[in-house]
DNA sequence: ATATTTTTTAATCATTTGATTAAATCTATT
DNA sequence: AATAGATTTAATCAAATGATTAAAAAATAT
């Protein structure tokens, strides 16, 4: 029988599939196709273990969305930790996983744009934004100005690089490789920076 | 006769219509019959005035490509403005031509992301970035950290927010209206920052 | 006014694309 | 081996989509 234990091995061909494709190319210019393609089965297949493009694509939108939000998240809320320990944990494991996540970024806030459904914010974004214990740290520091403007300059700081890179190495500004040691870098340097502005 | 002389109303009319729906769709998800309709136009005008919907997209393209990167180039390459004079220049004209091209950043690098051959790169961003006079003072100033880092930083404080801006909306933390005071306000923070980031 | 050229429209084409179907193949239980 | 259920495939469908065509309408020239 095994009724819900399916092969596993095929759907998560699929599913392996969809993420390059989707996170590639975007929703809209990715065809069922590519991914049955990508992942060398049959169209019929992705249909039938996953009912649509569309359920696929928020299977695999999920996924990214908490990602890129899952990293900050623990991090912002540490209760024991400083400013400064939040700055550097942050700027050390947001590099890392993006290192190992390039595209995600430019793929999240663009479909994020194109349709705002897809950002079924289970991690409460927002929040972590404007209610952490980051933020009440950021405000007692610096109650002048709006702690929003520090997260913002930290996240930018870490993702931007990122969200450039096409034009970077189209542009022939930076190998892929220059890049790896140029976020590297930013690792540390970012922490330094930030100080500077708090200071400022 | 006039054969060249077309009717100039119904053809910016088309333009029109495509740099507001490929910007607000991107490349893929608009369909030429969207654009016909946001301009009130029969769909085989579309392909009268222009040849397809590719040629259309270069030219709104090259037009948006233009505007990101034209308003730093004269300001990065000025020859007897300082390094301050210069970031206050970048953090003031770029903000303002992105709360009037709020949705432009995202746009670009996005479809240059999905197809590396429409960044034309007229401009030669990459000199912008590693050739500029800014670049060369920034060196001069600290020698020990690669100029690049910088020119990314500052261009991420001015763009990201404009990048985030769907989420951040999204996500219910900033409504558009505070996010134009959230930009004006960055236009003076911004400098303040850079300053202090240079004197780390 | 008439003729000619330019602009606009409705109808249609060919291809692409997401999805379905019916049959074939594989797997496991008896 | 035989059966039943799960998986996979080839073929096909219907709708969407970029593009074209032939004719009508409007503008311009003679």
């Amino acid at each position: 029988m095994t009724p819900k234990n399916k092969d596993a091995s095929t759907e998560e061909k699929i599913k392996e599939a969809a993420r390059i494709v989707f996170t590639q190319k975007g929703y809209s210019a990715t065809r069922t196709r590519d991914i049955a393609e990508e992942a060398g089965i049959n169209l019929a297949l992705l249909n039938y273990y996953f009912r649509s493009k569309e359920k696929l694509f928020e299977l695999v939108m999920s996924e990214k969305v908490a990602k890129l939000f899952g990293v900050i998240a623990p991090i912002v809320n540490g209760e024991t930790t400083s400013i400064e320990e939040k700055v550097t944990l942050i700027a050390d494991n947001y590099i890392t996983m993006l290192l190992q996540n390039p595209g995600l970024p430019l793929f999240v806030l663009s479909e994020i744009r194109n349709n705002p459904e897809h950002f079924g914010n289970k991690v409460q974004a927002g929040k972590l934004l404007t209610e952490s214990i980051f933020v009440k740290q950021l405000k007692e520091r610096k109650p002048d100005i709006n702690p929003l403007h520090f997260m913002i300059n930290l996240l930018s700081m870490c993702i931007f690089p990122f969200i450039a890179k096409p034009v970077l190495e189209s542009a022939g500004v930076m190998t892929p490789s220059q890049m790896n040691d140029f976020a590297e870098e930013r690792k540390t340097l970012i922490v330094q920076w930030f100080k500077a502005m708090m200071n400022s």
